[in-house]
RNA sequence: GCCGAGGUGGCGGAAUGGCUUACGCGGCGGUCUCAAAAACCGUUGAGGGUAACCUCAUGAGGGUUCAACUCCCUCCCUCGGCACCA
């Protein structure tokens, strides 16, 4: 007979909700905790990943409630978004009527699991009274010069009919649908987060409780990179050339320069010249290229000699200028100095085209040469500067920074920094999003909607053929308006924004969800945030934590918050895996939470998904781990019938040290071990039988893992309150002593006897018992004591 | 190539300078039962030995130390991010 955990869960899930006991009010006498978890995309049913992620957040909130902190726990759903379109598609209903009923359900399954939201403080993105700040956010950026429209060559997913933020471009592909990304021409709506690339880089800094791997992560994408920019000027006139490089040491190797073959200078300096078609030729064929066909590493590069020659500043010696597949117009200036003696690509081009080398940099303790002819790849090493004028003898970083210095001096060169990070393009061809509230307007040009006919409503009668333009466009009504300035006939935006825009600041609005003068109330903004502790799938380590913290700083130049960072602390969970892969649909591999509650409750699913596996690594799922769990419960269950009146005091020994390492265990996330420390104690319990209190206090600890037969063994000893109330118990330093102990015997350095001792035993006093030990003696005899090594209540060696 | 994380029993994983393998899963043996399940008790790194016990083992190799999974050096492998990035 297993515990009744259905009739146990279904009858707390009620009261907890009745009481309100998860409610979040500003109170100046606690201390406050705002523990957030990222929220789900309500596609209607809630899969493993969301079962971990939001049970690692509800065992740190309620351990955080009943350590005393006054704690915010809210839960909302990230409502807008394609599959809701493309679901109203299929069958032929409202986006709006479908993702209210998803939402409906996945907050039903939610509540099932027993997670102790503040339900009252519920967002969801797709309702007017939220996407109106994020018009209201949009326009307050565009009066900043931070949302701009322009035309320029964007990413676009065939698949899902839409343009794509280069966040959202992964591998080549599109994020959601994997669809192989093109690139077009459109005007489109972005943000300016190029102007913020510098703090976002800085403030990284800041995030010392962040793991080491998003930080790289970030920083990897933005891609700062610093270097020089040299300017050579043409040999032929007077026009110049500037090209960007790390490597200004190698700056007396260039021996030739490339552009690529969209750079606006290669039609000018070939006109005319004999090579004129050939170079106009290759421009072509590599145009007809695919970008991953251009940047595949295994490709061999080509290029061609236009026929121009360049000056380089530093030596003033001619060098010739040529046109290759390998360099691109987007990164850059679009044109490099080469060096092959020193950059392997160079080096394999100018082989093969039989350009000049020369070696500028020499390893001293290589034995690299300085003849060309006798390389047979390029250096790309420290060393000494060689054939570097004035320069030679230097080490190469030091090289490096004099170089830089007397460029800019003579005018020859800037120290400059490239970035990676280009800017955020948000508009998206699609109906199920927030409007962009903009009126375009044939005599004031673009006109953004006043504030005061915020929101831009999203009309509920779109038609959805799945193909051709937003349908937005389609809407007459909503299309078609007078222009706010000059009341003349406008047209509206179609574009609906970038579904990342509207969780970028979701956090904020939690604390404060029915502010209707601005997206948050400022007073509880300042109480609540920030976040002390964030918790989500490590796939948002650039995309969605990027965003975030782009929109708080913007916030913060507002004066609208004080904080820069939004996130204090972040955990990024593993993921979910079943026989070594990924849950999902198409392997048909996955397993159904509602399944697993049905089976063994709420509780166990907890307990087993915090007990597989610290939570940064991925999981296993087991079935037989989880039929554990179970077993673990009700052998709990049981021992309820064996309490005593005294516990031995061994036991209450064992308890103090439970507190002790559960506690610690649990605020560093390790809750695997904080698990197993309670599976012993509880194995102790049913050898020894608990009294009362030794009782109260395992139920305590145990609570926030598997909350609901907690709370009914709280109940069935007698508490009136909920278990979520009681405080969590401190441990007693005194009862952690122990009077005797086990120390270990080395003989040098292996282990070789064992001894019991009263604590701190005195070293004289050891060493007459050791020296007895029985087990000892042949180990020792005949061997002459060089070394005693007394690791006091621990460990001898003894060194013969 | 650069950056980051990691490599420990049959499996998930413990241990951050001091008894390697906590806790759990699985296996094996037993108790209860007509039987099974559940539950309970015992056992379980490898090799050797009747046994006491010995030897070996934390990706590989070296080093520091009385003592190394842990610190240092070199290398290998796995996973993730970035990348013809100048």
């Amino acid at each position: 007979m297993s515990y009744p955990f259905k009739e146990i869960e279904e009858k707390w899930q009620k009261k907890w909700q009745e009481d309100k006991l998860f409610a979040a009010v500003a109170q100046k006498d606690k201390p406050k905790y705002y523990l957030l978890e990222m929220f789900p995309y309500p596609s209607g049913k809630i899969h493993m990943g969301h079962v971990r992620n939001y049970t690692i957040g509800d065992v740190v909130a309620r351990f955080k409630k009943m350590q005393n902190f006054n704690v915010l726990h809210p839960m909302g759903f990230d409502a807008f978004g394609q599959p809701a379109e493309n679901a109203a598609i299929k069958n032929k209903t409202q986006p709006d009527i479908w993702t209210h009923k998803c939402i409906d359900w996945m907050r039903q399954e939610l509540k099932r699991m027993g997670f102790s939201y503040d339900w009252a403080r519920e967002v969801s993105t797709s309702e007017d009274n939220y996407y109106k700040w994020n018009q209201w956010i949009f326009l307050k950026m565009y009066e900043r010069g931070l949302a701009y429209r322009k035309k320029s060559a964007v990413n676009w997913c065939p698949s899902c009919e839409t343009t794509l933020a280069n966040e959202e471009v992964v591998a080549g592909g599109c994020w959601r649908c994997s669809a192989g990304v093109e690139q077009k021409d459109l005007e489109q709506w972005f943000l300016k987060i190029t102007e913020y690339k510098e703090r976002l880089l800085e403030d990284l800094a800041q995030l010392k409780e962040w793991p080491e791997r998003v930080l790289s992560m970030q920083a990897n994408w933005l891609g700062r990179s610093q270097g020089v920019e040299i300017y050579f000027r043409l040999k032929d006139n007077h026009k110049v050339i500037p090209v960007f490089t790390t490597r200004v040491d190698t700056i007396f190797g260039a021996t030739y320069i490339v552009l690529a073959p969209e750079h606006p200078l290669v039609k000018e300096i070939i006109q005319g010249k004999t090579r004129e078609k050939e170079v106009l030729r290759f421009i072509q064929k590599v145009s007809k290229e695919s970008k991953e066909v251009r940047t595949a590493s295994d490709v061999k590069k080509e290029g061609v000699f236009t026929g121009a020659w360049a000056i380089n500043p530093v030596n003033n010696e001619e060098v010739p200028i040529w046109v290759a597949d390998y360099v691109l117009m987007e990164y850059g200036t679009g044109a490099i100095m080469a060096v092959p003696a020193h950059d392997q690509r160079d080096f394999l081009f100018a082989r093969e085209h039989g350009l000049p080398m020369r070696v500028v940099i020499k390893s001293p303790g290589h034995q690299v040469t300085t003849s060309p002819e006798e390389l047979t790849e390029a250096y790309e090493g420290d060393g000494i500067q060689v054939n570097s004028g004035q320069f030679d003898g230097l080490p190469n970083q030091e090289a490096k920074i004099k170089i830089a210095a007397w460029m800019e001096q003579q005018g020859i060169g800037k120290i400059q920094t490239h970035w990676r990070l280009r800017d955020w393009l948000i508009s998206r061809q699609r109906y199920w999003g927030t409007p962009i509230p903009i009126i375009y307007c044939p005599k004031c040009g673009i006109v953004p909607v006043p504030y005061a006919d915020l929101p831009v409503e999203l009309p509920k009668d779109a038609p959805f053929t799945g193909k051709g333009g937003s349908p937005l466009g389609k809407v007459k009504e909503f299309a078609e308006v007078k222009c706010p300035k000059c009341k003349g006939p406008g047209r509206r935006e179609t574009d609906t924004m970038a579904t990342f825009f509207d969780s970028s600041w979701y956090f904020l609005r939690f604390s404060s969800p029915q502010a209707n003068a601005e997206p948050f109330e400022r007073k509880e903004v300042k109480y609540w945030m920030p976040v002390d502790q964030y918790i989500g799938g490590i796939e948002h380590a650039i995309l969605h934590l990027l965003y975030s913290r782009f929109f708080t700083k913007f916030f913060k130049d507002l004066t609208m918050i004080d904080f820069s960072e939004p996130f204090s602390r972040l955990l990024t969970q593993g993921m979910v895996l079943k026989d070594g892969q990924v849950m999902s649909k198409s392997r048909g591999n996955i397993v159904d939470p509602d399944a697993i509650i049905k089976k063994y409750g709420a509780d166990t699913l907890r307990l087993f998904i915090l007990f597989a596996a610290p939570p940064e690594t991925e999981l296993e799922w087991e079935e037989r781990g989880i039929a554990g769990a179970f077993k673990f419960l009700n052998r709990l269950w049981r021992i309820q019938k064996n309490l005593k009146t005294k516990a031995d005091p061994s036991l209450v020994k064992v308890m103090h040290k439970s507190i002790k390492k559960v506690t610690e265990d649990i605020e560093s996330f390790k809750f695997n071990t904080a698990i197993a420390s309670i599976m012993e104690f509880v194995n102790a319990v049913y050898q020894q039988g608990a009294d009362k209190e030794v009782f109260s206090n395992l139920i305590i600890l145990l609570s926030p893992i598997a909350p609901h037969i907690s709370e009914e063994l709280w109940q069935i000893i007698g508490n009136k309150e909920s278990v979520s109330l009681a405080h969590w118990p401190k441990y007693d330093p005194q009862m952690l002593i122990e009077e005797t102990v086990t120390l270990v015997i080395q003989v040098n350095g292996r282990l070789r006897s064992k001894i019991d001792v009263p604590i701190d035993i005195s070293e004289d006093k050891l060493k007459e018992l050791v020296l007895l030990d029985a087990k000892l003696k042949p180990w020792l005899e005949n061997k002459p004591l060089k070394n005693f090594i007394l690791i006091p209540n621990k460990l001898i060696n003894l060194v013969v």
